[in-house]
RNA sequence: GGGGACGUAGCUCAGUUGGGAGAGCGUCGCGUUCGCAAUGCGAAGGUCGUGGGUUCAAGUCCCAUCGUCUCCA
């Protein structure tokens, strides 16, 4: 590859072309706007970011509230659908980072490709000779741009239809409806030397040309009938593939030897004793690993933490995939953890939130990684056994008739293979049940000389997956959907909310519904949902439960169950108790005020143990849900330890602590940045316009929050936590109680201590002590009773001895030994098989309430004798039951009377 | 959200159609040895996660619950 020319000012490192990129960019009048967090906050169905303008989709569509038209980003995204290819070909990645540009209903096309040209061409220096453009055939407009102003000649302008050159993709012929364009795209040229190809196919030479730049031009509004009016705003999309230009820059054949993945490749084979660029295999591992760790190291820093499902899933399997290229390396300790602390030595400087979350980076990859070789070792000696009791090849080879359930299949590369019957059903268990992935299964299957059994291990994941399906749908208040669909194509206007000021208020009907219905009233004893123009009360949010209360008006009344909010609209779900209420009606709102003090109380303490945790374990701990209620609230976070009881008693005293403080509570609407300016704390996950609600206790506390709370922390009274539970892996959950709640429960306590004192017959402060000598002496009695018994099997045995006969060598007894247990029996039985080598008979024991019945043999008597059928006549006889081995069978008896006639039946089953 | 597995001695685990709680390592004691390493003999240590149920009998079967792991969505 021949080098690139640089101007010595142009930037060259990846740390200097981010900069230079926003710099670019923001000298042309842009906002540099922060990147979106890996977890998309406007969209909670996506998995992760994987593009530059998702966060942007609001504005696109004209419905945003951001105040800049021109904005451009360095955007943190992960894409995951094709995991397979990471490390193997020299650009794909699960991590990587997207350059932006974008115009909201501003610039159009002229400033977009100047400025994107320039970029590359003034402020990178890369050469115009090594760019070539695509354009949308029927784009005249940017074909001539590209042309006639920015001097590109025209054989460097390629020309494509809707396929290759719109956005979506065929959108004009076949959909998606709304707003679509045209885009163009940039390509630099690996090999400049050859003479540039004719017509059609930049895509077939995908080694020659390399995409670096992507521009589209948002412009019409795709309708059904196919058609494409203009849209009233047109807006630009630029998306750089960062990696990939610097990549260029710097003048290297892949993106993973520029500098943002060297130092990780050349640490990874430092730690495993090899050298970069001598074995194709280890590389491609070495670079997935450089990949992976990337990622694992971002996702963990925007709370995205390995774990066991949605987004953490993916997350731990990334991390595994690349502990297991560290195992198959030959690494022999886990690594992972210090390859993270290169990605934040190296990208901590841009991104800083890595450099925060270093430690629990670094703690996690670890604890992931030592956690997976576990699971490989014991997945792997797992197979083994598995595999060792299996016939081998060669025989099965040699001759096939004696291996009918054998099949054989053709593997390029490999020849004929055995497929061992169940393979598949033990590749499933192993994948999971103990989590080894399939992948080895089958490596270890085929350096056996065995093929897997893919169609049935694909058969029995796909029950998994429908089975999983099935629970997963069904859910969800599609009634209320509904109905929020017809106020929303009626534009009522979206609710007021007066409940921070006062739990009383005035409002009008402005909808309800009823079912998916919306009705023009409802009548007493009906249920529906109501909407009005403003109301006190709280709908379920941010954790917070919903407000229950009163509804009154002229001639009527109702009772509010629960509130919920959606799009703007909080919807009451009441029921009607009297009267008739009607659309457009005045009515009172009154929350209940005594169950939102209480909800309240439960919210202010729920800001205070956030904090508290944070202060006890360290920032890296996060808030992973909440919930407010009026009895109690539950307050989930990131930790990966059962908290002791003495960690549980600290929490619960700062917390008190705070309370007794007194600290005011005060909350302030500031804009977006001002919040984070002043170190409020936003939750992962949650939605915030710009403007948006603190609350801050003191300057203990300080939180993004829309709920509702007491004006000064001592109204909390008393915290207290009930419980500490795991809900999933690295999730811990508290369950704590406010105000006279906590009292009651600590009333509880002393009314339950009280009552164990009652019944150890001691005081309070002796009963630790009553109770380690209560079991203390249970324990010597057992050991006594235990003692006992074998001393009196001496006795008991002597006794046995006197009733034992003989006969041609084979010694025979069948005795009743009053009070003996079933225990005792056995060892007495365990001494006459010892001592006589040939034995056979029947002990009866017990107490006048049961008899247990044991039969014994030595082996040598097992047949005739049996011992297990003997005990079944016998204890039947005695109307109970019993069996057991043929050489040792127990049993139990109940009707002491019979007694003399199964003793005779044992002498009878014994010498016969 | 839906599945699967596991929980037995301090640790790692075995426990076969329900029928007398086991092994290895570790600990302690004694011995061989000047001492160490090594090794021989012996011992202690278990509410079989917890709570119900079925059964004459439950570590084993059923239900619930707690904890841990894992897969799918």
């Amino acid at each position: 590859m021949s080098k690139v020319n640089h101007d010595l000012q142009s930037p060259k490192t990846a740390a200097e072309i981010r900069q230079a990129y926003i710099s670019w960019f923001v000298e042309r009048g842009h906002h540099h706007y922060p990147s979106d967090s890996l977890r998309p906050t406007a969209d909670p169905t996506l998995l992760f970011t994987g593009a530059g303008m998702n966060q942007f989709k609001d504005m696109f569509l004209g419905k945003g509230n951001l105040p800049w038209r021109r904005i451009t980003t360095v955007q943190k995204c992960l894409r995951v659908p094709d995991l397979d290819k990471v490390g193997v070909t020299p650009r794909h990645h699960t991590f990587f980072e997207m350059l932006g540009n974008f115009s909201f209903g501003d610039y159009f096309k002229r400033e977009c490709l100047t400025w994107v040209f320039g970029f590359f061409t003034e402020c990178l220096g890369l050469s115009r000779d090594r760019l070539v453009v695509t354009v949308y055939e029927e784009d005249e407009e940017a074909s001539s741009i590209w042309t006639e102003e920015l001097g590109v000649p025209r054989d460097r302008v390629y020309c494509f239809g809707e396929k290759e050159n719109f956005w979506p993709a065929e959108a004009p012929s076949k959909g998606p409806n709304g707003p679509c364009g045209p885009c163009s795209e940039i390509y630099f040229d690996l090999e400049p030397d050859k003479p540039l190809p004719s017509g059609e196919g930049l895509e077939a030479l995908p080694d020659r040309f390399l995409e670096i730049g992507n521009c589209v031009f948002t412009q019409f509004d795709r309708q059904a009938d196919g058609s494409l009016p203009p849209l009233p705003q047109r807006n630009i999309d630029v998306g750089l593939g960062f990696e990939r230009i610097c990549a260029v820059v710097q003048g290297v054949p892949t993106n993973y030897d520029t500098d943002l993945f060297l130092p990780l490749i050349q640490a990874g084979a430092e730690l495993g004793g090899l050298k970069y660029g001598e074995n194709p295999e280890h590389d491609a591992r070495l670079r997935r690993i450089s990949d992976h760790v990337r990622a694992v190291s971002f996702c963990i820093a925007d709370g995205i933490l390995p774990g066991n499902e949605g987004r953490s899933y993916v997350v731990r399997k990334i991390l595994r995939r690349a502990a297991r290229d560290g195992i198959e390396l030959g690494i022999q300790a886990p690594f992972l953890s210090s390859l993270a602390g290169v990605v934040v030595s190296t990208m901590g400087e841009a991104w800083p939130e890595l450099r925060d979350a270093q430690t629990q980076i670094e703690v996690l990859m670890e604890q992931e990684e030592l956690g997976f070789r576990q699971i490989y070792h014991s997945g792997s000696e797992r197979l083994r056994t598995w595999l060792s009791k299996l016939p081998d090849s060669k025989d099965i080879y040699a001759s096939k008739d004696k291996f009918p359930t054998f099949q054989t299949v053709e593997v390029e590369d490999r020849g004929t293979l055995i497929v061992p019957p169940e393979s598949g059903a033990i590749a499933f268990e192993l994948h999971d049940t103990f989590g080894f992935p399939v992948d080895i299964t089958r490596q270890m299957l085929l350096d056996k000389g065995y093929c897997l059994d893919e169609a049935s291990f694909e058969e029995l994941m796909e029950a998994q997956r429908s089975r999983a399906r099935e629970g997963s749908n069904l859910k969800g208040e599609v009634f209320i959907e509904g109905f929020v669909t017809q106020i929303k194509e009626r534009e009522l206007p979206t609710t007021q909310f007066s409940g921070y000021e006062g739990c009383s208020g005035e409002g009008r009907v402005l909808g309800l519904g009823k079912g998916q219905e919306f009705v023009p009233s409802a009548k007493e004893g009906d249920e529906v949902e109501l909407v009005v123009d403003q109301t006190p009360f709280y709908a379920e949010s941010g954790g917070q439960v919903g407000d229950q209360g009163q509804l009154l008006w002229e001639g009527g009344r109702a009772r509010v169950l629960d509130v919920k909010k959606q799009d703007g609209y909080f919807l009451h779900h009441v029921r009607i108790e009297e009267g008739v209420l009607n659309v457009q009606d005045s009515i009172q709102l009154l929350v209940d005020q005594e169950r939102r003090k209480r909800i309240q109380r439960n919210h202010s303490a729920t800001h205070l143990l956030h904090k508290a945790l944070k202060m006890y374990f360290g920032d890296q701990i996060s808030q992973a849900g909440s919930l407010v209620a009026p009895d109690r609230l539950r307050f989930d976070f990131t930790h990966n330890k059962r908290l002791t009881l003495k960690q549980i008693e600290e929490i619960e005293n700062a917390v008190n602590e705070q309370i007794l403080a007194d600290l005011p509570v005060s909350p302030v609407e500031m804009s977006l940045d001002q919040a984070r300016e002043a170190g409020f704390v936003a939750l992962f996950g949650e939605k915030y316009g710009e403007r948006v609600r603190t609350l801050s206790m003191g300057e203990y506390s300080k939180e993004l929050c829309g709920g509702t709370h007491v004006a000064h922390t001592s109204q909390i009274g008393s915290f207290r936590i009930l419980s500490e539970t795991s809900v999933a892996s690295g999730v811990r959950r508290i369950e704590a109680i406010t105000g006279l709640e906590a009292v009651r429960a600590f009333q509880a306590d002393r009314e339950e201590l009280e009552s164990i004192a009652q019944h150890l017959k001691t005081g309070r402060p002796q009963v630790i002590e009553r109770l380690k000598g209560l079991l203390a002496d249970l324990k010597t009695l057992r050991k006594q009773a235990d003692l006992l018994r074998s001393s009196k099997g001496g006795d008991l045995l002597s006794e046995v001895e006197k009733a034992l006969q003989e006969k041609g060598g084979v010694h025979f007894v069948a005795l009743h030994l009053k009070g003996a247990g079933p225990k005792e029996l056995c060892d007495l039985m365990d001494r006459l098989r010892k001592k006589y080598q040939t034995f056979q008979g029947v002990l009866f024991g017990g107490d006048d309430s049961s008899i247990p019945i044991v039969a014994a043999a030595t082996k040598n008597r097992v047949p005739p004798f049996h011992a297990g059928d003997n005990v079944r006549t016998l204890a039947k006889l005695l109307g109970g039951g019993g069996g057991g081995r043929p050489e040792l069978a127990q049993g139990m008896g109940k009707k002491l009377e019979n007694l003399k006639a199964a003793l005779d039946k044992a002498w009878e089953l014994v010498t016969g």
